[in-house]
DNA sequence: GAGTGGTCTAGACCACGGC
DNA sequence: CCGTGGTCTAGACCACTCT
């Protein structure tokens, strides 16, 4: 029986934030801020639901989203528990823009190409369209604190966005999409490793043979379409993946 | 109205297997074995619910899983459908071993090391142990079809697992730990590349300065205590990383 | 045995999308 | 307008854990 100092729960039912959205946001906000100990129990849900005027299931699923995130743990007959560690986010759908200006280091794009071309072999693989059939290429080179960062060449399906003016100077690809209307949804990538050739040396300001983190990603929308494919090249002495991971259920 | 030759689904309430896990196994299998055509309605949740004898909350947690997998996508005012492409499982937290032995690789173990040794300082930090305390550090080689694929080097708090025997050399670290009655809960990764030093290629046959893909995991259990500490080499001529990302909520 | 989460029911009203 | 999923209620019984 842990009934510690409970932090206040206001819920507006007026709002048209669904209530156990309301709940779960508190709750995930008295947990960062240390309002639960860790490994302190949260009080069974029945009575919270009663002290908070909610049914059980809306505080369940309250509780169950911040589950989902990795913030509690349930046991039956035991209770649930706010998690020691600190968890971060998983790793998301995000473009390495916003991964970059997240961690404060003022990104700029270097828009080295942007042509119309038909598809070669595995990109119309990548992209599900016949061989030949007209797509965008895009090659970018991404810069952090004025420094090369990765090399990024990225093939869409023509029409999908308009890239005229200096849009991608100034944005992340994912953000682009998002802005149109497009629903990201899931994402099929590859990460490994090999030497810089000559030229990718000289564009990325490492010698010949160095290690560069190679990255291949194809992105679908919400309807399955293939909305982009990415094959990128990091330096690997200024970048790395970085994230966390959840246990499947 | 996308009334298609609709799969049979058959329930046991007598099951100690939860209905709604029941149903969404059938229902996944249903959409993996191409029952339903992708982009296809489902068929609304009340009728389903009715023609299945159950109530609309558990066929919604039934689909609710699958949508969490990446199977279906909700639209409201249309229905849910299947998802066009196909979805992988995310990135799980298994290990090396499990996995190779999934792709038919036939993996091996050869332990280099295994000694209790004070903790030195980013191994003592990792784990949350006071810099000195005795731990577990074990170095093991990875193959695959008889050919070094991995270089891995593990802490582990002392006590945790009796690695007694030749079972390192049989089996994976996290299969271990989940035998020992370890819930692993959630792990902090780091994923980079550099050149190989002289010894490094001797071990795993590749020339010094070869490029290789660098791992970094702290992995956790439900109660938040660091369970291992791992930093793995893999040679990146024959290794990469391979997962599926699903856009957050 | 007591207390917890896990599952399930049979309804209800609302918000949004397409017509 | 109608049909869909989104949210919510007020109960119920079971399975598991701890004492």
């Amino acid at each position: 029986m842990a009934t510690h100092q409970y932090p206040r729960f206001t819920l507006d039912r007026g709002s048209p934030v669904p209530l156990y959205y309301q709940l779960s946001q508190q709750l995930e906000a008295a947990i960062e801020q240390g309002s639960f100990a860790p490994g302190s129990l949260l009080g069974n849900e029945i009575e919270l639901a009663g002290r908070l005027g909610l049914s059980r299931p809306t505080v369940r699923q309250a509780i169950q989203s911040l589950v989902d995130k990795g913030l509690l743990v349930r046991r039956r007959g035991v209770g649930t528990q706010v998690v020691h560690s600190r968890v971060r986010r998983p790793l998301e759908l995000s473009s390495l823009y916003d991964d970059l200006e997240a961690a404060g280091q003022r990104p700029a794009t270097r828009v080295l190409r942007h042509t119309t071309e038909p598809a070669a072999g595995q990109v119309a693989a990548a992209l599900g369209v016949p061989e030949g059939t007209e797509v965008v290429r895009v090659e970018r080179l991404r810069l952090a604190h004025g420094e090369p960062v990765a090399y990024l060449c990225n093939h869409l399906p023509a029409g999908l966005l308009d890239l005229q003016g200096g849009v991608l100077e100034e944005t992340g690809l994912y953000r682009l999409l998002r802005m149109t209307g497009v629903t990201l949804h899931s994402a099929r990538q590859t990460i490994g490793a090999r030497a810089a050739t000559g030229p990718e040396g000289e564009l990325l300001a490492e010698p010949a043979g160095a290690p560069l983190l190679t990255m291949e990603r194809t992105t679908f929308d919400d309807t399955g379409r293939v909305v982009e494919f990415g094959a990128h090249l990091y330096r690997a002495s200024r970048y790395s993946f970085d994230f966390q991971l959840l246990a499947r259920s």
